[in-house]
RNA sequence: GUGAGCGUAGCUCAGCUGGUGGUAGCACCGGGUUGUGGCCUCGGAGGUCGUGGGUUCAAGUCCCAUCGCUCACCCCA
């Protein structure tokens, strides 16, 4: 067998880069009206950023990042998902001079070494925003609201799911009450579950058992152990989605799988996925700034779009895009003096910006017709050695199969102004 | 890391209880149209049946191993 990509890392054939074309390009747009700005990190950084960040006992942490000591002897990580390198940006770079509240966004490919399945690979891509420097809740119904309707302009439904995780001021208490309540329950509940009890208690709440949801539904709930601070924050982030006609859901066992969130929690949810029903996700991330060494009180919040998701969903919603327009004309020449004058031709009308597409392999007319027929051109401009002889070209409609024939006597630049004034 | 299913042409797949790999569909190339696309029609090219062992007179088919893919668990976008 000849070389194969890795496992869990895919090529996006010609085929399928329209739809993410698309995708990236209504993304950035929606993020430009929205006041957010591009920035480009790299896809390194010593492996520290992230244990800092994600933490260190999180499953991405612990075993799913792509991590290796460089040349110099220094640890070295693929990033597992993009908030981190940004943050570490700003701080560097000190941007929160530039602009009190920066708003940020940045497109690209992500690295977790999983098992892939449906919708999840060892290489993914993501497109994610972040904004710093402010911690009013009407932001936060803010960039849900970005999220959702990005969503909705790509033609998708999906249903928004928020919860709070509080703060450190008031979680430790919620995480006492809830360790006591599955103390009481522990053989009641599966083996992950039971396990999930001493590594991440909130994760419990998440488990999928029929069987253990029921046993949760008398569980505390974090939204009851809120301080009066964050009690306040959530209900004004619900009242600026109230505001905006976003609908949502409160799910108070919805919990994330990076350290790093505070307070608003939300996530994008599909049904049409299989097992990953997440087609974005984000929250907010209060004291991460300065937990990386950064300025002091400088809140954040963001989230991330999984762009394969995106295009999976798409895909199964609208399939086949149909063929695309990939030459407004092509030139057939038959014969060697046809074809050098074509192909002098052709690269004038290219400068002009016309799509201009042409067989340089002196194939048949027929298959001439039937490549120009691929490429779905407008027009064919047939120039054969009966043509040539009598200093002239054929064009024709492809649509319309009208001919008329175009003098080929004046110089080519003028022939090629000609042309272009019957393309138009 | 765990479990299940599947590996036959570039793609989608037939191939029964073992008996010579399919006129299969799509795509590709060429002819029908000595110079005109889509539709039609005729032809062509394209395969280590994932790989390695084993059973057998005989293996795409049965057994074992291995690699790969897929889905699910876990986790997550």
């Amino acid at each position: 067998m000849s070389i194969r990509a890795l496992k869990g890392f895919k090529d996006i054939l010609p085929d399928e880069a329209g739809v993410w074309q698309h995708i990236e390009a209504t993304a950035r747009e929606v993020f430009h009206r929205f006041g957010f700005t591009e920035i480009k990190v790299p896809i390194l950084e010593k492996t520290e950023l992230f244990a800092r960040s994600i933490g260190e006992a999180t499953d991405i942490v612990e075993k799913e990042m792509y991590s290796f000591t460089d040349r110099n002897g220094e640890s070295i990580t693929m990033r597992p998902e993009g908030t981190a390198s940004v943050l570490r940006a700003f701080i560097e770079h000190g941007l929160q001079v530039k602009l009190p509240v920066q708003k940020l966004y940045t497109i690209g490919p992500m690295f977790r070494h999983e098992r892939p399945q449906k919708g999840r690979l060892r290489q993914f891509h993501q497109m994610s925003v972040e904004v710093l420097g402010l911690d009013h809740p009407l932001l936060d119904a803010e960039v849900i609201a970005m999220g959702w309707l990005l969503l909705d302009e790509l033609g998708l439904s999906v249903s928004l799911q928020i919860n709070s995780l509080g703060c450190p001021a008031c979680r430790p208490a919620y995480k006492e009450a809830l360790l006591s309540f599955l103390a009481a329950r522990q053989d009641k509940v599966c083996e992950d579950c039971q396990r999930r009890s001493s590594t991440n208690p909130l994760r419990v709440l998440d488990c999928k058992s029929a069987h253990c949801q029921e046993q949760y539904q008398a569980a505390p709930s974090i939204l009851d152990h809120l301080c009066p601070d964050c009690a306040d924050h959530f209900r004004r982030t619900r009242a600026g989605l109230d505001l905006l006609a976003i609908p949502y859901q409160v799910n108070n066992f919805m919990v994330r799988g990076l350290d790093y969130y505070c307070r608003t929690t939300f996530e994008l949810l599909t049904d049409a996925l299989g097992a990953q029903s997440a087609v974005g996700a984000g929250g907010r991330y209060d004291g991460l700034v300065e937990q990386l060494g950064g300025p002091k009180n400088t809140p954040g919040i963001g989230f991330a779009l999984g762009m394969e998701r995106l295009v999976l969903l798409l895909s199964e919603q609208q399939p086949s895009a149909g063929l695309s327009q990939q030459a407004d004309l092509f030139v057939a020449a038959l014969g060697e003096a046809a074809g050098a004058k074509a192909f002098a031709l052709l690269h004038l009308l290219r400068k002009k910006g016309v799509r201009v597409a042409m067989d340089l392999a002196g194939r048949s007319l027929k298959s001439q017709m039937k490549q120009a027929d691929r490429v779905n051109a407008r027009y064919v401009l047939i120039m054969g050695e009966e043509e040539l002889a009598a200093n002239e070209a054929v064009l024709r409609d492809m649509a319309s199969k009208e001919q008329s024939s175009l003098s080929l006597a004046p110089a080519l630049d003028q022939v090629c102004a000609e042309l272009i004034k019957k393309l138009n």
